[in-house]
DNA sequence: GTGTAATGCAAGTAAGCACTTACATTGTTT
DNA sequence: AAACAATGTAAGTGCTTACTTGCATTACAC
């Protein structure tokens, strides 16, 4: 009895944020996510006591769920521009895969600041965090300037990172230049800027 | 008769322009735009078919009245550092002064994609093409590298301006440093990045 | 197997929506 | 002042929406 309504539940919150994803926010309506589901839509009410509270726990629901697909990124053995140039792409394929949900977010953050300010940080600040702490160890080992403003320089970088792939999502024109080379293009900047240097002003 | 009518199409124009932007596209009703316009709601389907045909005349509206926006951003005589800190200042302002809009185009790319392609680069192109004229010249008199990708490391500046901006707005949460210094600190690293220098490999 | 909880089904409610119609009122043109 | 175009007002249509209710059906516990 709970193991099959625990399952339903879950299958109406992954419906909801594909739902949600699409349409937006406002433009879903609990009809079309029961139907994703494969369920009846009064089965959504009886789990759920409103739209607004079935989009409440979709934000619980990745809070608690995107914990652990950050697991892996592992080593960061390599050299600098290797192990940055991982990262990147890695940074980038995560928010390519849930673009749909961030963007979505980002549009309806004025409207539903709750559930916006409890989603979009979990998908950046773990990558963050990552790099942080990597760049952190790479400044006591003396391979990073140790006057580098971290958390700015961080935000630089993946923000640079981030607006690529919006311009790519969003603005899909040909740019005289592909998704590799601007990414591996942002690594070379990025390590030129943090990288020991004898003198600096 | 012309000009009465040429002044409430503006004031519809306007107010759909607001209330699309703080609402969302499905989230905006046509009861609401027109009150905001301080019109009858039967007036504005005197002036528009439908919803629809209304948002696109917003798209062309925004394509006709933003192209004198950008008449001055005049000189750019000053050293590479002062120039782009004006630049990116200038940047930030629009692109804040705009961020309801862009950030609700950009959520709503997909179900919208005509109006978002025609209004998103009217915020972004006349910006860049500044820049990018401003930087070639740049590059014949000197003062940077010749074998500079100017598209790419453009966007991979306004990227980073961007994405402040858009974390400023969605994320207003303290990240250690204001607005100030990480416009600046861009500018610095975009300009370390882009100077000429002696070897390159 | 029987009882119980979860789901399905059918129908319906009340509200909000885009959009319409008919007619009165205003403003502008000439 | 007369004529006409643009707006306001009031009412309404038909559709969709979130959400509800009552009852039948399924699945699982014991």
């Amino acid at each position: 009895m709970n193991q099959r309504t625990a399952q339903t539940r879950d299958r109406l919150l992954k419906a909801a944020v594909e739902v949600f994803s699409s349409a937006g926010i406002a433009g879903a309506t609990t009809r079309e996510i029961a139907r994703v589901a494969g369920l009846n839509e009064v089965t959504l009410f009886r789990h759920f006591q409103s739209k607004e509270q079935l989009l409440s726990a979709v934000a619980e629901h990745i809070t608690t769920a995107q914990a652990t697909i950050f697991a892996d990124q592992s080593e960061w053995t390599e050299d600098l521009t290797t192990a940055l140039g991982r990262y990147a792409r890695f940074h980038d394929e995560i928010l390519e895969e849930y673009s749909a949900l961030i963007r979505m977010f980002i549009g309806e953050a004025d409207r539903h600041p709750k559930e916006a300010l409890q989603v979009l940080p979990q998908y950046f600040m773990p990558l963050r965090v990552k790099l942080i702490d990597y760049l952190q160890s790479c400044i006591t080992q003396g391979r990073v300037r140790a006057d580098l403003d971290l958390l700015l320089a961080v935000d630089q970088f993946t923000g640079m990172l981030f607006a690529g792939m919006l311009r790519r999502c969003v603005i899909p024109i040909d740019r005289g230049y592909g998704r590799d080379r601007y990414i591996e293009s942002c690594v070379d900047l990025f390590v030129q800027h943090i990288q020991a240097r004898p003198d600096q002003s």
